[in-house]
DNA sequence: AGAAATTATTAGGCATACCGAAACAATAGG
DNA sequence: CCTATTGTTTCGGTATGCCTAATAATTTCT
């Protein structure tokens, strides 16, 4: 069917979708989808016919949601957008890292494509956002950096922040505080027992801190190995 | 009754309302706040009783819409929206002044107060926006520049251009391309007989140029007086 | 003043996007 | 394997904001 100009409700739905496989593996069911949504479920049944209707998704009664093509064409753009005007909030106007996102929320459906292009020229076509996620060119080809979840990593690994979760602006805060930003150096020293925080030598040579990180924190971060350190436990099933 | 956070339609509605006294004299009336907003008398109709309902206009059937002091100060807080907006498009992401203006309509209700203060700081607080229009600051006072119709003013009469109505893109693409912009020196050489156009002389001493100017143009320019050459023949009724 | 034309309001509907409750599938446990 | 729980969809209904057509008030013209 007919696709027109999205709704904005439409341009949630698959962002929402599209960002949920991106550093996941399995597609978004229902209930996900509503609870990232904040609406009901039965909202969500309705708006993924209408997604379907209009060629964005395919879907069958009671299996998870996944994009057509058309959908991740959709999605990009809805991606791109978002993370350059992120970007640019922090950059030109002095927004913290944990403000941005619930502007650029808004914005997003707002601007013109005009707008997004001036805006990306003036910033010199970022390929990554204020917390590392990676921003989808015009065309729509993205570069994902190869990255595991710190909380994943085995002692004594290497490497450095390449990402920050951004959906908790608290974990955000927390980090800005304690001066833990984009590209720092990181290293696992170990987990305290029993489930405890991991423990984690942060900044570079001079002056590395030592963090005990909970797992909602480390598992927050993602980290890029260093060149030449060989991989970790994590495995692609 | 109650205000909530007001919808965008109810944002622009507000606006067209003040806007409409902004320059003119008389009250807006049902049919004209139609036209502006491009909507059917009939939803102006209901929507003018919901906003009678939240307090924010007066109104008795069959007469013209005035705003409250409440629907005032909503309509200045979007009138500074619109205006900072427009010129941050122009001055900092390199816009036409005559390309600003749709997308401002659409920002002006996406954006945060936070946005727009920071915008307004970075761009060092601006009071008119790119076609001479006062931006009301945060705190609501407005300072309107005296000006009137260049097509109302007499014979001889001189000034500096103050305000260009924006309501004709292609007007501000017609004054762009010859050049003519805002604080522009004027003089009114004369008229051609028969209610032909307006014989204008534009620009400083060095090089004036000479304009004819069909109505639509001469009474979408507005004109600020030489500081001693005394008034003209406009009276306020 | 009375009829005609203009302007404004009301009535009845449509589209979008949401909700809670009810009905229906799928999976998990015993 | 059959039932209980969980997940998903369907049903009926709400709120906005728009439309056309019908009606009502006001203004204008003769
Ligand atoms: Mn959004
Ligand atoms: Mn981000
Ligand atoms: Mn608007
Ligand atoms: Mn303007």
């Amino acid at each position: 069917m007919k696709t027109s100009t999205p709704s904005s409700s439409i341009e949630d739905y698959v962002k929402v979708i599209y960002s949920f496989t991106e550093w996941q593996r399995k597609p978004i069911t229902s209930t996900q989808l509503a609870q990232r949504l904040g609406v009901a479920n039965s909202s969500v049944s309705e708006m993924v016919r209408k997604l379907k209707d209009q060629g964005l998704v395919d879907h069958k009664p009671y299996s998870a949601v996944t994009l057509t093509s058309d959908g991740v064409r959709l999605a990009l753009s809805m991606v791109r957008r978002h993370r350059l005007i992120e970007t640019f909030l922090v950059r030109e106007l002095g927004y913290r890292w944990d403000e941005v996102h619930d502007e650029a929320e808004l914005l997003e459906h707002a601007v013109s494509d005009t707008f997004i292009e001036r805006m990306a020229a003036k910033l010199g076509n970022p390929t990554r956002d204020p917390h590392g996620d990676p921003i989808p060119a015009a065309d729509g080809s993205v570069l994902m950096p190869a990255a595991h979840r710190l909380s994943e990593l085995d002692d004594g690994h290497t490497g450095r922040i390449t990402r920050i979760s951004d959906d908790n602006p608290e974990l955000l805060r927390y980090l800005a505080a304690e001066d833990i930003d984009l590209d720092a150096e990181v290293e696992v020293v170990g987990r305290r027992p029993f489930g405890g925080p991991m423990v984690v030598r942060i900044g570079s040579a001079p002056a590395p801190r030592e963090f005990d990180f909970a797992d909602e924190v480390a598992s927050a971060l993602w980290v890029h190995s260093d060149a030449g350190h060989a991989g970790c436990s994590v495995t692609e099933s």
